[in-house]
DNA sequence: TATGAGCGG
């Protein structure tokens, strides 16, 4: 028997972010992004561990009753699907009421999960939390991620959880990394990923390292490639190119080399601006996250042709997201 | 500016 959830949507979490404006303001600031006109930076204090709110005490080891309100897999198909959301970067004292409280009011949780250490049952830094349908979660990931999370000064780190319940891993086969340097502080891990995957349709992920104080991007990051040879055009035809408001600088990943030998000399991943083509590195794709869903292709351009010439938009159907195709810049 | 560590029940 399905029981059908409204699928409405989920609500953007303004409520959360109540010192932040995220109205409409296309027609300002044409200097920033789209991303960043709809949620605006929060600059947490930095060295300055995030206190737990009062009202949330550490618990090391819940009540496991607490966990029986939302039995996994109680709704929706009894499919494969994936319908988990991998969450990181929690701290000490969000558990599983915490979790499941922030997405509450979609009434689409299934369960929350906070993963801790079998000897001192302290939190590991992530969990999961399952959605009673694919939908649901990804409206959620669209939506919160990178967003401030509640009674906290760092951003939603959310990702697709890897397995299914009750799956096991898959080896996808090896991973050739790159290291992508001068990212800017509003970069996401999902938003690094969606810029390189417009390009490279091997990508497997990718991370933007951030200080677990804070919560703060270190303004670099990784991004894995499942085929070598997209990973080595990515190296010459990315570097330069902007991913938000800044120009990625991208060099080898300095460890965990999959394959033997082969070094590559930093200097070859000079852009030298040449070679005009298909593969032009002059040509610039940029990935817009968070957006609206009443922001057009139309509107996006507009935004983006003070910038420059831009040749393409494309906002795929149902998605939170767009990409803007410079000529050059 | 610069080279993490992130997948359970």
């Amino acid at each position: 028997m399905m029981q059908q959830p409204p699928a409405g949507g989920v609500a953007p979490p303004q409520s959360m972010a109540a010192d932040q404006s995220q109205t409409q303001q296309y027609q300002q600031q044409p200097q920033s992004q789209p991303w960043m006109m709809m949620q605006q930076q929060q600059q947490p204090q930095a060295g300055q561990p995030v206190p737990p709110p009062s009202g949330w005490a550490p618990q090391p080891v819940p009540p496991p009753s607490q966990m029986q309100q939302y039995p996994a897999g109680s709704a929706t198909a009894g499919s494969s699907e994936i319908r988990s959301l991998w969450i990181g970067d929690l701290q000490q004292w969000m558990d599983e009421n915490y979790l499941i409280n922030i997405f509450a009011h979609t009434g689409e949780v299934a369960s929350a999960k906070v993963i801790r250490n079998k000897q001192t049952g302290l939190p590991e830094g992530y969990g999961f939390i399952e959605f009673v349908s694919r939908a649901a979660a990804e409206r959620v990931l669209q939506s919160y991620n990178g967003v401030p999370m509640p009674n906290s000064e760092q951003n939603f780190r959310l990702n697709w959880a890897a397995l299914g319940y009750g799956e096991k891993r898959q080896d996808e086969g090896p991973d050739y990394t790159i290291f992508v340097g001068d990212l800017a502080a509003d970069v996401s891990d999902y938003m690094l990923q969606e810029t390189f995957k417009a390009v490279y349709p091997s990508v497997k992920g990718a991370k933007v390292v951030t200080d677990r104080t804070t919560g703060r991007s270190k303004g670099y990051g990784f991004v894995r490639f499942g085929d070598e040879t997209e990973q080595l055009r990515a190296m010459t035809e990315m570097n330069g190119i902007y991913c938000s408001t800044r120009a990625m600088r991208i060099g080898p990943a300095a460890n965990k080399k999959p394959v033997t030998g082969q070094q590559y000399p930093k200097a070859s991943y000079q852009n030298t601006q040449g070679n005009p083509g298909e593969n032009d590195p002059n040509n610039t794709t940029i990935f817009v996250g968070g957006l609206d869903p009443s922001v057009s292709e139309d509107q996006l351009k507009q935004i983006f042709s003070q910038l420059g010439e831009v040749v393409h938009v494309k906002i795929p159907a149902n998605k939170h997201c767009g990409f803007v195709q410079y000529a050059n810049r």
